[in-house]
DNA sequence: GGGAGAGCAATTTTT
DNA sequence: TTGCTCTCCC
């Protein structure tokens, strides 16, 4: 976003607004960003001390520009600047005491997480195909950002499934607290509380914040929304600012309620909108409108263009997969040969996994992207790894890193080992690690284990040695330096090298980890190994993305929130990708999945390619496929297949043919399901679908066209 | 203790 | 189709 000098009337209300709670309700495009950085520059100007100001922003990226941004414009730096889950760290770290935990505790990542849940699972004695392990991660997590503790939530537990969740939920946590280590959700709750629970801690936290601002905020889950309240409450100087329909967290807790009800929260609150759009040509944001208009649970906004139009728009249909693929690089190389950079081409898809097709294709068609994703580089077995060994040293607690590393690469320490010890450890009521120690006095323990295991700790105490002096902020050791030796000397370089496959990414990888490292000990005053470690377990690969590549970028649709590009390609709009099948029942799902098109659609300036194939492989089977509701919710204007946009050969699939209508409880009758009720029929057209409630008492959502069903007379 | 092979499911999105 | 887990066997 380039930044404007001159600020529109409402985005000067917004900026001048200093004291008291001010809601920003932006639209995309419309310069919210901007509008913040004024904001700062106001606050300091009108005489706030940057470092009163706290600005809190949803990813670590988003965070690392707005820190630039405030440097360039030449403000004073100093400002808080991060997002939620980095303050919670920070706060906890410095507060540790008060919130009852150890401050270098391990900050516990999904795959963590997966490993504790299933053991808790395990240890309940339930079985994991009635409790799903990662069910009941989703079901923890949704408690923890309601900021349910497992004792309230085993408190008002009576019914059989809640019981069973409350164990698995206080277990969960036991093998939590055990290793130091915190999930994410625990950051959010633990801070909640800790603000919550000490009021000299949340004033003294206050009074530094003096003014908070938090962008996005109709992504926040109610835990951060309570601690926004918490710091909020003794000044009032909150600015909130976000847009409802571009809410696409729900899954993760997020309250689209938060922002709905700020007004409510602050009564005195200053309301800006800011409708105006300084991004997308009109007919990108006509389309948007559209779309976003059949959303039953919003507040009406406007859209207003401001740029000339002449958008390029299109909408095509492919064969497959692979040919939407191909012609998404053919009409790239189009735009290239324009003089358009492929840098300002973003290619938009709903899962992951759809970005496979579309490298082959640019593969072939010497296209340079990035793939910008979410966790990968940090899930990599090498990284993870070697990030295990380091975690040890700064917390000996943490279990699931021991686990991982006590037979990385293989020493000969197996399960029954691992399992003798940890009886020891259970026995004489010490940490595994503390057993470690102890090894000789193990008497299940025959000597050839017993002398690798005491390997094993030399070795660790070695590296602590590395550590020591550095756990504190007053360190001198790097902490490139001590990743480097650890991942020599534990003779995990050794085994990527050995094992070294046909190009050896791994050890390429675990290098860069190394060199990020080099990177935080350069830019970081404190550096330390403790912080280095808390503070990458929050960064994803969003973060990595770099605009000033030239290259294509390549992301899904949640990734591309606060971005923009010249061109945008939105590919599979199919029914059940998106919206995806998993969201396609629940009304406000169904209500998400089309925010999360608006976003995608609004990131355009100047071009929008849409296109959705016919046939699609989905888990090796190529599938008929059936394009998305939210095609045909766009209006008629749309749904044809514009052959100048994006040159392809099929011919458009819509013909008008006689569909059949129903109505809501009519008796219809399937050759394969038998007997039914419509429950619901959506009229459209070619593609209208129909809900039928069979007598056998499944549900099944059918396609008309193909479902064959016959009309019955039986009241 | 570790590797090979069978069997089974299918993670949507990410701090 | 892939990728993961579990079991079995050396």
């Amino acid at each position: 976003m380039t930044y404007q000098n001159q600020l529109t009337p409402s985005q000067r209300e917004a900026v001048s607004h200093i004291e008291g709670p001010l809601l920003i309700l932006a639209g995309p495009g419309s310069g919210k960003t901007c509008v913040i950085m004024h904001r700062i520059a106001a606050l300091i100007a009108s005489g706030v001390k940057p470092y009163n100001i706290c600005a809190i922003t949803f990813t670590n990226k988003a965070a690392e520009e707005m820190r630039q941004r405030v440097s360039v414009m030449g403000i004073a730096t100093g400002s808080h600047i991060s997002t939620f889950h980095s303050l919670c760290v920070r706060l906890l770290r410095q507060y540790a005491d008060k919130a009852k935990i150890n401050s270098n505790f391990s900050v516990y990542s999904s795959a963590d997480q997966a490993k504790c849940i299933k053991q808790a699972v395990k240890i309940c004695e339930l079985d994991k195909a009635n409790f799903p392990p990662s069910k009941m991660l989703d079901a923890i997590s949704s408690l923890k950002n309601k900021l349910v503790t497992a004792e309230s939530f085993k408190e008002n537990a009576t019914e059989f499934f809640p019981k069973m969740l409350a164990r698995i939920y206080t277990q969960y946590q036991n093998i939590l607290t055990k290793c130091d280590a915190l999930d994410f959700d625990d950051l959010l709750m633990k801070t909640a509380f800790l603000l919550q629970d000490n009021p000299d801690v949340c004033s003294e936290i206050a009074n530094r914040f003096k003014f908070l601002l938090i962008d996005e905020y109709q992504d926040t889950n109610h835990a951060q929304y309570k601690i926004a309240k918490s710091l909020a409450s003794l000044h009032s100087n909150i600015c909130a600012a976000g847009d409802p329909d571009q809410s696409i967290y729900r899954w993760r807790g997020a309250d689209i309620g938060n922002i709905l009800a700020f007004e409510k929260d602050w009564p005195d609150a200053v309301v800006v909108k800011l409708e105006e759009n300084f991004r997308s040509k009109p007919e990108i944001l006509k389309m948007a409108d559209k779309l976003i208009e059949k959303n039953q649970n919003r507040k009406q906004k406007k859209l207003i263009p401001t740029k000339p139009p002449a958008a390029d728009v299109a909408i095509t249909e492919f064969e497959d997969e692979a040919e939407e693929a191909d012609g998404i690089a053919q009409k790239i190389r189009q735009l290239v040969e324009q003089g358009i950079s492929v840098r300002d081409i973003a290619v938009f898809y709903r899962v992951n996994s759809m970005s496979r097709t579309i490298e082959e294709a640019f593969i072939e068609n010497q296209i340079p992207y990035q793939i910008v994703r979410g966790t990968e580089f940090y899930n990599r077995k090498e990284i993870r790894d070697l990030l295990a060994y380091l975690k040890v040293l700064v917390n000996p607690n943490d279990q699931t890193a021991l686990l991982r590393i006590i037979n990385t690469p293989t020493r000969g320490i197996g399960k029954t080992t691992i399992d003798r010890i940890n009886v020891y450890a259970v026995a004489h009521n010490i940490s595994f690690f503390e057993a470690l120690g102890k090894v000789k006095d193990i008497e299940s323990l025959s000597a050839a284990p017993k002398a690798k295991v005491a390997v094993f700790v030399n070795m660790l105490e070695k590296f602590q040695k590395y550590v020591s002096g550095n756990v504190k902020p007053d360190c001198n050791q790097k902490v490139a330096v001590i990743a480097e030796r650890v991942f020599v000397e534990s003779g995990l370089k050794k085994s990527l090298e050995v094992s070294g496959d046909t190009e050896n990414s791994a050890l390429e990888n675990a290098n860069e980890l190394i060199n990020a490292a080099a990177l935080y000990d350069q830019q970081t005053e404190e550096a330390s190994l403790l912080d280095w470690l808390q503070q990458i377990s929050l960064f994803s690969d969003t973060d990595a993305y770099d605009a000033s590549n030239e290259r294509v970028s390549l992301m899904t649709l949640h990734a591309a929130k606060g971005l923009e590009f010249g061109n945008v390609f939105i590919v599979g709009l199919e029914d059940g990708l998106l919206p995806h099948e998993r969201s396609s029942t629940d009304k406000d799902e169904l209500e998400e999945e089309r925010r999360l098109f608006f976003v995608g659609i609004t990131r355009a300036k100047e071009g929008l390619y849409i296109s959705y194939s016919r046939y699609r492989t989905i888990h090796g089977q190529m599938l008929r496929a059936v394009p998305s509701q939210f095609l045909y919710e766009l209006g008629s204007d749309f749904v044809k297949t514009n052959s100048n946009a994006m040159q392809q050969q099929s011919e458009p699939s819509y013909t008008i043919d006689e569909i059949p209508e129903f109505f809501t409880g009519q008796a219809v009758k399937h050759e394969k399901f038998g007997y039914g009720r419509i429950k619901e029929f959506v009229d459209m057209g070619q593609s209208s679908i129909v809900v039928v409630r069979f007598n056998t008492g499944q549900t099944k959502k059918l396609m008309v066209k193909y479902a064959n069903l016959s009309k019955v007379d039986i009241q």
